[in-house]
DNA sequence: TTTTAACTTGAACAGTCGCTCAAAATCAAA
DNA sequence: TTTGATTTTGAGCGACTGTTCAAGTTAAAA
């Protein structure tokens, strides 16, 4: 006795999540949504609750697909450094036209939600903090494997390899600048090495 | 024959920016900004014409500011490395509380503003060139000084200096982390030493 | 086929947005 | 003191915001 969702929620998360990236969560309006996901009104808001909670799921949604592309390279890879390095390439060299933005959206929303009570800038802090745990155990694994040495703790491989990442995307966050990106890469992994 | 402005127009500029630093530009209401600064909206938009040029002011005093303060940090320190060193904690470590956000002003128009022709997006490109202009300046003289080797050119190193510096700010964009500041920083000067 | 709970629709609400402009206030020059 | 150009004031405009909800549609269960 019911009526079927016409919507899959999956897609229509995902289109919302490429919106939200772009522009941003403020300067996103609720009617650009609506025409993204091809959905009226009511439906979003029976389904997702507020703007914010399907901006909730879409940097969720986010984070998981980030750690698939991650796991991605890194099965097709000798290395765990190799599969890394081909993630950074990835999304700084490759995806420079289809990616939404250059800089991460977890970055993005930590930097656009000031007060500091406010739900998503606590799920930006939660979520950057698994994806830091994440990180670790990574690191872990390629200290374990003799990829690197132990001088550094894998959190201290992993909050450096942060800092890279995040200063990299956003420097290549601007035209111009692409044949600086694989010499800039090669220097920060040269870097964790010799570290 | 004529009345007198009764704002002085640096202050305003400054207090704006300091709205606009902490919350973003779509966050920012003219309202706020109204009640921030004490004028009425007629006084605003005679003086700066729209909330977009008010920003735009905003963000161009902002780099001036922060040059001032690197010019301060140079002038009291023996080196050209030791003097952005001091700036580099200074801005990481000891502002952590009196300043509106850990992440500079202008990377957070780039990331904020989308579109590549809106106008506050173009801005921001040129201010962001006009620093790494004047940071190569500085390395320049760091590399003449001999503090620097000559393995890399002023304008690599400059960019790298960028990259770290950005790095450090967004992960120390949240709480809890303030004790490792210190180490990542040293950490940081070390590697462009070691270049 | 009828029932009925679930889903979709889109007009519309109350509030906020950036911004305008006629009127009042101000003060240097005449 | 009068004049008149300039600045300040704040009510209010039209557009847009996030969100609601009564009415319409759908399809599994009876």
């Amino acid at each position: 006795m019911a009526n079927k969702v016409k919507f899959e929620r999956e897609n229509v998360v995902r289109v919302a999540s490429q919106l939200f990236w772009q522009k941003g969560f403020h300067a996103t309006s609720t009617r650009d949504l609506q025409e993204a996901v091809n959905m009226r009104p009511g439906s979003i808001y029976s389904a997702f609750g507020s703007k914010e909670g399907l901006y909730s799921e879409s940097l969720k949604d986010y984070t998981v697909q980030m750690k698939n592309q991650i796991e991605g390279f890194l099965s097709s890879a000798d290395t765990v450094l190799g599969g890394l390095r081909a993630f950074v390439e990835n999304v700084v060299i490759k995806t420079k036209d289809c990616s939404p933005s250059a800089i991460c959206m977890l970055v993005k929303a930590n930097s656009e939600f000031a007060e500091k009570d406010s739900n998503l800038y606590e799920l930006s802090l939660e979520l950057a903090a698994q994806f830091e745990a994440y990180l670790t155990q990574l690191f872990t694994q390629a200290i374990n494997k003799g990829e690197l040495g132990d001088t550094l703790t894998a959190v201290e491989y992993a909050r450096f390899f942060q800092v890279q990442f995040t200063g990299l995307r956003g420097y290549f966050n601007r035209p111009g600048v692409e044949q600086l990106a694989q010499p800039m890469i090669n220097q920060m992994f040269m870097l964790i090495k010799k570290l």
